[in-house]
DNA sequence: ATGGTGGCGCGGCCA
């Protein structure tokens, strides 16, 4: 089973792109965030002539998330049970007997910032939601935009980032603390080398500078990370034209 | 360098 994750900032301009990383490398599952796109608009057709079934959480302009299977979608989730949110960053669906948890992790601005509040806040809703899925669900997986660099070797230049959200002591612990409940960031269980990153800031021409976070991740259960095979990082598509300013992120489980 | 670039949608917000 391959699943991949991948903020697109905007679906309906990058669609082709999209395409391209499906025709590529043909996912069990595509895990999209910040598709800006509202649900009558959601391009539901071009994604089925490729052989893809989709299903979508939008508004207009901000956030948005979109689970894009070859197998059917089931049991689909839109909220944390007592958690209702304007802004659409939650799709969980169950495919093929695994349960896919599809976030797009408020960015949280600023440490001072109202937005960083609401970050936690979230971030709490998010742990107490995993915890009920995951007594359901052994085989499950946690994917999306988190907003957040797990630790210092996730970040370019740690010094230039001090301060800073997504990569704040108190984001970090509240990821920590999901982790802890049963699950792998699935990058770690391979040994890696360097420092590899999925997102680059449009400004300060930082791709080619490679400056770099990775805060798009993918967090297997222990029953799952069990089959776990390869995560990587796929660099290519931040080189195209016109491109996202995240690039996606792609696992193999076994069977 | 409190900037820089990009998306949406048409002014200003968000990242």
């Amino acid at each position: 089973m391959r699943i991949i994750t991948w903020n697109v900032n905007s679906l309906r301009l990058r669609l082709p792109h999209v395409s391209q990383v499906l025709t590529q490398y043909r996912p069990s599952i595509l895990a999209l965030q910040e598709t800006k796109v509202q649900d009558k608009d959601f391009p539901e057709a071009e994604i089925r002539a490729l052989g893809y079934q989709s299903v979508y959480s939008g508004q207009k302009t901000f956030n948005g998330v979109a689970l894009i299977s070859q197998l059917p979608l089931e049991e689909v989730a839109f909220e944390f049970p007592g958690f209702p949110d304007p802004q659409k960053r939650l799709l969980a669906a169950t495919v093929g007997g695994v349960r896919i948890l599809n976030v797009y992790v408020p960015n949280g601005a600023s440490l001072v910032s109202e937005k960083y509040h609401y970050k936690l806040s979230w971030l709490a809703a998010l742990k107490e939601y995993v915890k009920e899925q995951l007594a359901i669900y052994p085989r499950l997986v946690l994917v999306g935009d988190f907003n957040i660099a797990p630790t210092d070797d996730d970040v370019h230049d740690p010094k230039v980032w001090e301060g800073k959200v997504l990569v704040s002591q108190r984001e970090r612990d509240a990821l920590q603390e999901i982790l802890d409940l049963g699950l792998n960031d699935t990058f770690r269980l391979t040994v890696r080398e360097e420092k590899e990153y999925s997102w680059w800031d449009y400004r300060a021409v930082a791709f080619r500078r490679n400056l770099g976070l990775r805060i798009d991740l993918i967090l297997a259960s222990h029953e799952l990370a069990k089959r776990y095979q390869h995560c990587y990082i796929d660099k290519e598509p931040r080189k195209l034209e016109r491109p996202s300013d995240h690039t996606p992120v792609i696992v193999d489980f076994d069977e």
